[in-house]
DNA sequence: TTATCATTCAAGCAACCACTTGAATGATAA
DNA sequence: TTATCATTCAAGTGGTTGCTTGAATGATAA
């Protein structure tokens, strides 16, 4: 070979790094760490067209991040290496930490009143075995229904209003949704903050409370 | 703006990655995260011209990996984030898995013979506070000058050969370097196992050494 | 001030990437 | 077999990236 044994090492760790290096092929990360699913069903999900999702899964899956299977006409992927979750909330982690137009954005979702730190997975597993929290998952139904937090109760933004009513103003709300890349429980915490309720975040999503090996339930399918 | 706060949120984790994702990055902070260093030092161990090494190190400081100040004359850049170095180890890590490339290149490192499985730091410190074995550091003199494992000896590839006589055989030597883009541990451990040394790697190198919280020996210059 | 040194900037070029479009493949069901 | 469906492939386009070269900046020392 015409490269020294350290030049390929890198060359392989840059392209680990290249695949991570396009929102697209994030969005579709994030969408595998929730389940495994078919090149469509991403598609749809992501707002890509199916032969770009195709390209980008592809992708992932020539850096080692992915795998897939056939299952009939379709092809399922999903993810081929657990820390993967740790990369993606290590991205998160430092351009939040770093970049201050990442940090604009989220205290925009808030909606002007500073958020409530998040509350530890930790924190929450003790609470939830002590029945004093609420605790909402704020994802489509669907990947509720492909595993979600037991004693989690499934409402998305656009429900949440017709919910409002029938919540408790004293106990404590938490609300989680994919992880680190998914706004939607800031926003859920921002509208029930706004209406007088304790509502925080949980820190990371359903792919952070998995890798922690905490119990997630999958309802039986009908 | 013209974009969802999702989208504006993805382009920026994917910023990250995209400065992670050139060899020429990993090797810059790989260097970074042995020690602070200036643009002209940082280019002469890369293999870069200045003026491309500058250029890469603005774009490591956009995606808040690294920092500068001014020094005289000289712009000195260090690791902004420590979460840095857990990110080129899971890069390292998810390659290693799952590249077949990555792992011929490690292979073919180890001369034939397999190599034994690393050991981590945690066994490696207690070995040490045992005196039970013999630590080299494997990197140039003035990365080991600024900073390395107490009790580690320095020795470069180069002048192993001339080490040997002086090594027990009977006692375990265990070779670190600048951490899991370095081969310099892995060349070391495959001489010193063809002379019949029982010899292993250390599992990361002084950067996640530090990383851990362990004391790390700044002698003092002259 | 002027000269020197380290770094950064600016322009230019080849290589690469993301996305689109339309055709090809491969598995299933009629 | 043929028709259908999900996915992949292939080619083309605009935009971006990495590297080079040579000039410009900014700090120091004479």
């Amino acid at each position: 070979m015409s490269t020294s044994p350290k030049q390929a090492l890198l060359r392989e760790y840059a392209f680990v790094a290249q695949a991570l290096a396009a929102p697209a092929r994030l969005m579709l990360l994030e969408q595998l760490a929730q389940t495994e699913a078919a090149v469509e069903g991403l598609a749809r999900k992501t707002g890509l067209t199916v032969a770009n999702a195709s390209q980008h899964l592809q992708q992932l899956r020539r850096a080692g991040l992915v795998t897939s299977r056939r299952a009939g006409k379709a092809v399922i992927y999903r993810l081929q290496d657990r820390r993967a979750v740790g990369l993606m909330g290590l991205l998160s982690e430092v351009a939040e930490a770093n970049l201050a137009q990442v940090t604009d954005i989220l205290d925009g979702l808030s909606g002007g009143a500073p958020a409530p730190e998040p509350i530890t997975r930790a924190a929450l597993a003790e609470r939830l075995a002590a029945g004093a929290v609420i605790l909402l998952d704020i994802r489509p139904e669907d990947e509720f229904a492909a595993g979600h937090i037991p004693g989690a109760r499934n409402i998305t933004l656009a429900d949440l209003e017709r919910l409002l009513p029938r919540l408790d103003p004293e106990t404590e709300i938490i609300a989680y949704c994919r992880g680190p890349y998914c706004i939607y429980a800031h926003q859920a915490v921002a509208r029930l903050r706004q209406h007088g309720f304790k509502a925080r975040r949980m820190q990371g999503g359903l792919p952070e409370w998995r890798e922690d090996g905490r119990a997630v339930r999958i309802p039986p399918s009908l």
